[in-house]
DNA sequence: GAAGTTTCGATACCCAAGGTTTTGAAACCT
DNA sequence: AGGTTTCAAAACCTTGGGTATCGAAACTTC
């Protein structure tokens, strides 16, 4: 049972500085648009160095779907009925990406995914999926009928995002949970 | 009179490559994928040169917004009552985003859109508010209504495009159009 | 305490791509 | 012929993602 808990690794250890990344990361991106919000000057919010950074995350996409991550938590599946869990879960995540950054956040590593498969692989698997299987368990709907649900929950979020550089107001994520509801009866 | 049909300006006329250009931007959107589709690429696509088509288009947002435009043209609002209107349109634009390099250059524009406010602006004024005033006329419904039933519609097929890298399969746009109408009564 | 291993910060660096500038030639007008 | 605009070609600037190097710091085990 010598591995049961495994020893530390050898050398230095790493500093615990995940979390002031992950806050800088999303308050950089709030302050000056994901294009803008540059590896070196997260680097610089957080003071670090820009090489630490990329020794922890290979890439700025891989950077943004930790903090997404770290954003987002578990989806909180509560309610009794179908109709309750599905509208928590669309509320829920659409206050996630209205809070400060994160949208910005998630567009902007969505849209950089659009031409590089890598990262279109690393977003579907590290960030969608779980969330997937999570919402098939719950709801019991075959996969391909919650790939659509998160498509038009999320894609619809993205696209007020993106045009008009404001979180949709809740009236009409009201309206989204009307729509989406009966369709899933 | 005499300016009733401007005279010609002086100077050099501009030869007619912008079919060409446009042209050549999707080919190479879709060959390459809408970051590596630089614009030297689709210069060297075309045989022009690079300083033409910034002469033309001051960013290369603007010029794939040009290209978009030239894709998509009018939007064909058929159909006897809302229903088959709206029905028609949902499936053209879906059928517009399937086209080789549309899905990925109106992803890829949109992504930069996020960071950039202007883009943003030309990107709605030029690309979405024509079709959502023609919507508006058409359908007879409010403007904040329409912008809903883009985001929901563009947002969703997007999504679906930036997720998969491959545009909605049928079976799933007529799930599309049958959550979406219901809602619109 | 010394050797080995890993992380850290700092700096310099490479490369791709958006966008600008310059220059000389071509095409059109008056 | 002179003025104006467009074109192609080339060099150039800047930003930003990502890499390489180096010495110092923080741990481990022997």
């Amino acid at each position: 049972m010598t591995s049961s808990t495994p020893a530390r690794p050898p050398g230095r250890p790493r500093s615990g500085i995940n979390d002031v990344v992950f806050a800088a990361t999303l308050s950089t991106v709030h302050e000056l648009g994901y294009a803008r919000a540059t590896v070196e000057r997260i680097a610089a919010a957080t003071g670090i160095a820009k090489t630490t950074i990329y020794r922890r995350w290979p890439t700025k996409g891989t950077l943004i779907v930790d903090c997404l991550l770290d954003a987002f938590g578990p989806v909180p599946l509560e309610g009794d009925s179908r109709a309750e869990i599905m509208s928590s879960a669309i509320r829920w995540i659409a206050g996630k990406i209205g809070e400060p950054g994160v949208g910005d956040a998630f567009a902007g590593v969505f849209s950089d995914a659009v031409s590089d498969p890598g990262l279109r692989e690393v977003l579907s698997s590290r960030l969608q999926d779980p969330y997937r299987l999570a919402l098939q368990d719950a709801l019991g709907e075959p996969e391909h009928r919650i790939l659509f649900l998160i498509d038009v929950v999320v894609g619809t979020l993205l696209h007020r995002m993106g045009m008009t550089g404001e979180p949709m107001v809740d009236d009409d994520v009201d309206a989204l949970v009307e729509m989406v509801l009966p369709f899933f009866h």
